[in-house]
Parts: structure tokens; C-alpha cells; sequence
RNA sequence: GAGAUCAUAGCUCAGCUGGUUAGAGCGUCGGUUUGUGGCACCGAAGGUCGUGGGUUCGAGCCCCAUUGUUCUCCCCA
């Protein structure tokens, strides 16, 4: 017998776990449908080919690829032998895997637009709660298996969007009760700064090297950027750039100072500027500029955001932004979007952390019935089951028992109150409800017992 | 992919420079107590010391390998 075990970086999940991510999943479906977007599911398995060149080089190595079934058959053998070779210098090859677990929810959308533009109605705004892949290595706030929910608008350029969608950040993260700092930037304004220091193949260089401002620290940024044969001129606007503090509208300054000259710059500022006026007008305070937000996937174009628990140490628990035509890949141009992830398992650690989650979500069952012997056991069942058409959740415990065993069951799960009826009670049609929490019992009539129930509830 | 760290009962952890039969608390089960839980007392069950090798008269402890955990780098939700 093989001992058991769960693949490296999964989890199972257990009663509490389920009901405490379903309380967010439920709280961001809400905020997302009260923004008209409609859900969407697609299939855990993507074609490699779908998947592959959309995440840059690390994030290729990241996929979680199928192997394909059949390849013992004897007449498959010789090519599997030679495409291996293929795969041992990093290469895919279909006749080997051509599926991979989906890695994010962005991409699977993507292709999925595609292949249905002809029937949607654009603008087409989608939400998706659902699993990604990661073959990372494990670690906290990293697991190998999460949940993301995602809220994409594709077919329209407005800028409305971008507003919405902090909107929902906002409004999500404040029902949550998680104090969070929406981080914004604009790409353009990278690509600005790319070609301020020269042209745009310094665009990459620039974007890698300086998303890691926080962790590593200036000197260390210009080194890298030194080791790209960056110039000490060119660093000195690098460093300009990154020292940018302050207020919205002080950063604002700052930057039009800095790379008025550049027409994307010019572009890139009056975007920032709208979405960060007008979520100021709808009362969203946490929004800031953050020059320095890169964000590593490199199909952003535009605006992008990103979300940081204030309060806890944690890595980023949502992310997204504009892409301007993620479906020409699959074939079909011209249909920007823009979109917004929330990484539901690191606002599950979150939560927890900070003790956020409603006492309530545990409670499964109201009413333990106590189970007192055989020949009561039927008018029990009676009085349990007619209880539950009245919505009212009670279970009976499975055997006559001392009360001490029924007692300890109710407290170890959860369950708030306990019915008794014994021959005494059977007889005088009643029943003794407890409330284990503070130890008062009284004797209620079987008619009355479902509104004193529900006003117990 | 690189580095560090840890792995002993269901859980949290002790276990000395290598030396008899590996311990505690909590939990579980039984009892005091078959119509009222939480408390107390008494008792019991439960361990291939992650796995596989090696060194040694002798290994939970030392060495090597391997698997997994946690964490850092990289990158990300």
C-alpha cells in the first residue's frame, strides 16, 4: 500500500476552508454582476499551443503541460524516441503533449473570444471563478493550485472601463474589510520612458529591472540596467523617474516634467488622470500612482493595476489592466480589453490573518437532535424532518448515546442549539431546546417550535 | 531552476557528547456518571522516529541519497 500523499504544492480543503472561500468567491460575484458581467467557464486543459509565448520566457516554463496517452502503442515509438530529444532541449512537441493546465484566466478568455467574436455582443463583459496551474515552486502566498476570479470587458476602449474596474476593486476589498492600496500605472508610460532613454528596445530592460524597486533598491536596479549597457545619462532619467514621490497630482507634476516631450507620456498621464479623478469623485481614496508598477505579463499596453494588502505581508492579491488586441493571437485583431484578477487563496491567508471572517460562516446546523432512544427515534425523525421543510438545518445524532457524547458532538461542530425529546416530551407533544452557548433551556410546544427557532436564528 | 530549513503519537512539541523498554501536553476511547455538555479525577489505546542506504558493539541523534514541509532568490495571484 502506498502511503498517501497530495501532489507537491496542492491542498485539500475541509468544511471550514470550503465555506470561508465561498464567503469571498460570493462577495466578488456579487460586486462583479452588480457591474453587468455575466460568468463564464472554460475547460482545466488549454491546448499547449493556445497557452504557450503569452506569458514571456518564465512563465512558458511555468505551464503545466499533458503528457499525451497512447504512446506505448509499438507503431508510436520511434517518433516519441526522437521527439524526446526535442523536448530534452526545451522544445515542445505535440506528438509528446500538446494540452497543458490553463495558467491564468486571461488567455483561455482570450482564445475563447476568438473563436466566438462572430456571435458576441461587444462590448462583451465576462467574470470567472476558477482554478489555475502554476508549476512554480511552493511557498507562502504561492501554491501550485488557486483560485482566480476574473472580470474582463472586451471591444471597447473607453476608459469607463478602467474606472469600473477600480470601482469593483474598491467595493470588494471594502466589503471584505481588508485595508488594500490600489496601485496604478500606465504602460505607456514605461514605453515613454523606454524611448526617452533612447528606443524601445529598452522598453523590456527597463520594465524588468525597475519592478523590483521595492525589493532591491535603487543602486541595484541601476547596476542591472548598467550591466545592459545602459549609459550613465540614461540612468540619471532612470533614477529621476524612480524617486517620483508624492501626492497623485505631485507624481503628476513630476512626470510631465520629467517626459512631457513624449507624446505617449502626454497620452499615458490624462488616462491616469481620469480614472484617478473620477474613482475620487465616486469617494475611492486608495487609489495611487505607482511610476515603478511594471507587472510582468507582456501583453499589458495600457493602464494596469495592482492590489496591495496594506496591513499584512503578503505578495499582490489581484492584478490586471489593458491589453489592446489579446485576440489577435488567435487570429482576430483589432478587439482591445481590459481586465482585473483577484487571487482568491492569498485573500483567503489574508482574511485569516487578520481575523476578518464572520463567526457565522462556520455554522453549518442549527439543531442537534438528541438522540434518546429507539421508540422516540420515529417521532424525532418526524419533528426533524418537518423542520427542514421550514428551512430550518438539524440533524439527529446517529445512536442512542450517553448525553454526554450528543453534547460534546453539538459543541465540536458548531451547532448552536439541541433539541430533546424524550417519552416525557413525546408525550406532552413538546420539546426542551438548549442553547449550548449560555446553558438556558425551555420546553416548546411542537407547534411552536419552528418560530421559536426562527427566532432563536 | 538556485539556496536555506525542518520531518519523532491524530495535533503541538521534548528527547543531553551516539548507550537499557522513545516521553509530555492536548485530543481520542473507557470509567467515576444511563435525563443535561464545558470542570475534575482515574485508566487505556495509539510511534515502520519521512523513506532507503552507510558508519558503529550500539543510531531518533553522525554521514550519503531520496521524498515532502516551510522560507528566500527568480517570478507571480
Amino acid at each position: 500500500m502506498a502511503k498517501a500523499s497530495l501532489p507537491q504544492g496542492t491542498r485539500d480543503f475541509d468544511a471550514t476552508t470550503i465555506k470561508k472561500r465561498r464567503y469571498i468567491m460570493h462577495t466578488i460575484e456579487q460586486v462583479f454582476e452588480q457591474y453587468g458581467f455575466a460568468p463564464l467557464e472554460t475547460p482545466a486543459m488549454e491546448n499547449l499551443q493556445t497557452l504557450m509565448g503569452k506569458y514571456g520566457d518564465e512563465g512558458d516554463k511555468l505551464i503545466f503541460k499533458v503528457l499525451n496517452n497512447g504512446l506505448e502503442r509499438p507503431e508510436k515509438h520511434a517518433a516519441a524516441r526522437t521527439d524526446f530529444e526535442q523536448i530534452l532541449t526545451g522544445k515542445n512537441v505535440a506528438s509528446l503533449t500538446e494540452r497543458a493546465l490553463r495558467y491564468d484566466l486571461t488567455i483561455p478568455f482570450a482564445r475563447y473570444v476568438a473563436m466566438n467574436h462572430g456571435k458576441l455582443n461587444f462590448p462583451f463583459k465576462r467574470y470567472q471563478m476558477q482554478p489555475v496551474w502554476r508549476a512554480d515552486r511552493p511557498q507562502r502566498g504561492r501554491y501550485r493550485e488557486f483560485y482566480q476570479c476574473d472580470a474582463d470587458v472586451v471591444g471597447s476602449n473607453s476608459l469607463l472601463n478602467e474606472v469600473e474596474l477600480t470601482c469593483i476593486y474598491a467595493t470588494v476589498f471594502e466589503k471584505l474589510g481588508i485595508p488594500v492600496e490600489i496601485r496604478i500605472n500606465n504602460r505607456k508610460l514605461l514605453a515613454a520612458l523606454a524611448t526617452a532613454c533612447g528606443g524601445e528596445q529598452w522598453f523590456t530592460p527597463i520594465t524588468v529591472a525597475i519592478d523590483k524597486l521595492d525589493k532591491i533598491g535603487i543602486e541595484k536596479v541601476c547596476e542591472e540596467l548598467a550591466t545592459k549597457n545602459m549609459s550613465a545619462q540614461q540612468l540619471a532619467l532612470i533614477t529621476k523617474y524612480l524617486a517620483i514621490e508624492g501626492t497623485a497630482e505631485e507624481k503628476m507634476a513630476a512626470l510631465q516634467n520629467l517626459l512631457g516631450q513624449e507624446a505617449l507620456a502626454v497620452e499615458a498621464l490624462q488616462e491616469l488622470t481620469y480614472v484617478i479623478q473620477s474613482t475620487q469623485q465616486l469617494g475611492i481614496t486608495n487609489v495611487q500612482i505607482d511610476p515603478t508598477l511594471a507587472r510582468g505579463l507582456n501583453y499589458y499596453t495600457g493602464i494596469i493595476f495592482e492590489i496591495k494588502a496594506t496591513t499584512v505581508q503578503m505578495g499582490s492579491i489581484g492584478g490586471g489592466g489593458r491589453y489592446n488586441d489579446l485576440t489577435s493571437m488567435f487570429g482576430v485583431p483589432n478587439t482591445p480589453g481590459v481586465g482585473i484578477s483577484f487571487g482568491v487563496d492569498r485573500i483567503y491567508d489574508v482574511i485569516e490573518e487578520l481575523s476578518l471572517f464572520p463567526q457565522t460562516i462556520a455554522q453549518a446546523t442549527q439543531v442537534l437532535f438528541f438522540n434518546t432512544g429507539e421508540t422516540e427515534l420515529p417521532t424525532i425523525m418526524q419533528t426533524a424532518f418537518a423542520l427542514r421543510t421550514q428551512g430550518i438545518r438539524c440533524e439527529i445524532y446517529h445512536e442512542t448515546a450517553k448525553w454526554d457524547k450528543q453534547f460534546k458532538y453539538a459543541e465540536r461542530n458548531g451547532i448552536p442549539l439541541v433539541a430533546i425529546m424524550g417519552s416525557q416530551e413525546i408525550e406532552n407533544k413538546t420539546c426542551v431546546i438548549k442553547q449550548l452557548a449560555n446553558g438556558t433551556q425551555e420546553t416548546v410546544t411542537l407547534t411552536q417550535l419552528p418560530n421559536y427557532l426562527v427566532g432563536l436564528a
